[in-house]
Formats: C-alpha cells, structure tokens, sequence
DNA sequence: CATGTTCCCTGAGGGC
DNA sequence: TGCCCTCAGGGAACAT
C-alpha cells in the first residue's frame, strides 16, 4: 500500500528518468481513475520539461515547465513501472521523454488519480489545502502532536490516520508507529501524556525514515516490471503478523474497525 | 464540529 | 479445477 515511503521511493525512482528530460509522448489508455484524466493532458504535457520532482503526503509531483504540476496518486494499487518491456492490464497511462524513457502507470483497483494543476496554485490545491504538516517537515514535533490531541476523545489510531492531523500516513505505518511508542491504537488521544507524546512523534518519524531506507535499498525492484514492492515489510513488527509472537512474546492482536485491521501487542502497548 | 460508516475497485488467497 | 467468499484500504461522501 503506497504510503508516504512508498510514494518518496517512487519519485526518487522516477527522478533520474524524468528531471530535466522533455516529454516526447503521453498516451493516456483509459481515464477513468478515481477522478477523470484531464482530458487535456497530452497537449499540455507533451512538449513540456520536467524541471524538477517533489511530494506532499502520499501525492507525487512532476513540475514542468509548462507551469504545470501533474500530481499523481497511487491509490490502493498504483505503481510506475520504468521502461516495461512489455503492456500490461491496467497501464493506464504512458509516458515517453525525449530519451526514450519510458513510464507506465499500472493501477489495477484505480483508486489512484492524476491531476494537473497550475504550479503556482499547487499548495492551495483542494485536496491539498486542509492537509496537516509533513511528518519528516520541521513543523511536525511533539508540540504539534500535543496540540491536536488534547482533548480528543477519538482514538490515537484514529488520529494519525487523518490526514489533517499529519499527512501521508496510512494503516500499516500508524501500526507500527503506535507499537514502538507503545500505545494502544484505541487509546483517546487526549488521554495520552506529554512524554508519551513525545515519543510517538519521535516513532512516526523514525518508523518513516526506516520505511524510505528500505525502499531506496531496494530501488532496484521498482523498476523490474515484475517485482513487487515489499520495500518495509520485513520490518514490520505488528502489521500482517496477527497470531504471531510480539518482541515481547505476548500474541499480536489484530482487531477490525469499520473494515480497517488494527495490529497491535496487548502488552507492549497500554 | 467531531466522530463513525459506506462506497469505490480488482486481484489474491482460502475454503470446499 | 473451479467457484464463491473475504480481504486489502485512501479518501470522498454521507450519516449520526
């Protein structure tokens, strides 16, 4: 599941290929992801350079030259493969530069998009707009963890997960982050102390920068067309691993909530 | 406003 | 072998 290392991987593996190349074709075979395709985004990408690559929480972004920013996001399922050598089911966009590189977005469940939006207006973009700060970014700390939660009834679980609180996490990283700060994942947030707090903003970001690790280790697989991802998971210490033996010893729990599975160790974390 | 639930989508994997 | 079922989950929309 493409979250926030997921995503950083993919653009630093999509940087050497496309950072100061010119788009030379774009072939967009269906549009209908979870928003429409421009319908315009052959014209306004072809043609145009690549002056530099970036990311907000779990979207990528491609600056052009054009004065457009395509923002891209990889959904449930999304994945650029670089330079296939072969077409696959669900490549539903391609894109060639002025090398020869070629890309294709693969995105089976489509629950990814791509938008094109005018670089100057990218930070006040909708989905962008109500997004809380950058986990790895100098705003993010225990003092902003402190501010959001106090007062909270709602779970810590529930909290990391919204994206207005801190972006770019998902399930399996708010799992992880909970276990090594040793918090129970239906803990209300506003019940939790201040060093408690302290340490999980420290567990979000370590558990992060461990995950982008892993993934630029592994940067060799993004490209293999048949390769899967994989980057973190053998790190994981709760997530998937319901039934087995915590750090600890004690049983991983695993517990579903509105369709969502929590993993967590009953001793570890109170 | 805060919180909880549903839906979208397809492939993988388990049970029989 | 094949069919049916469940599960995966980000984010938008809707309900409470």
């Amino acid at each position: 599941m493409p979250e926030l290392p997921e995503v950083e991987t993919t653009v630093r593996g999509l940087a050497p290929v496309l950072a100061g190349r010119r788009i030379a074709r774009v072939v967009a075979n269906r549009s209908d992801l979870r928003r429409p395709l421009p319908p315009d985004l052959g014209q306004r990408l072809t043609g145009a350079r690549v002056t530099g690559l970036g990311r907000r929480a779990k979207y990528g972004l491609i600056h052009t030259d054009r004065g457009d920013t395509m923002v891209f996001h990889l959904g449930m399922s999304g994945r650029w493969r670089v330079d296939p050598s072969e077409a696959l089911t669900h490549d539903h966009l391609l894109i060639e530069t002025d090398e020869g590189r070629r890309l294709a977005l693969n995105d089976p469940r489509r629950f990814g998009s791509v938008d094109l939006v005018p670089t100057a207006e990218v930070e006040d973009w909708g989905p962008f707009g109500a997004l809380g700060p950058e986990p790895l970014g100098e705003s993010f700390g225990p003092g902003h963890l402190a501010a959001q939660f106090e007062g909270r009834i709602a779970p810590a679980k529930a909290l990391l997960l919204d994206q207005r609180v801190v972006a770019g996490l998902g399930n399996i990283y708010v799992c992880e982050a909970l276990h090594m700060a040793g918090i129970a994942p239906s803990r209300a947030g506003g019940r939790i102390g201040t060093k408690r707090l302290a340490l999980l903003a420290d567990s979000v970001r370590s558990v992060l920068l461990a995950a982008i690790e892993a993934g630029g280790s592994t940067l060799r697989d993004y490209a293999r067309p048949d390769g899967e991802l994989g980057y973190f998971s053998k790190q994981w210490r709760v997530y998937g691993r319901e039934g087995q033996a915590c750090g600890c010893g004690t049983v991983i729990r695993r517990r579903v909530e509105s369709g969502r599975s929590t993993f967590w160790c009953p001793k570890c974390q109170r």
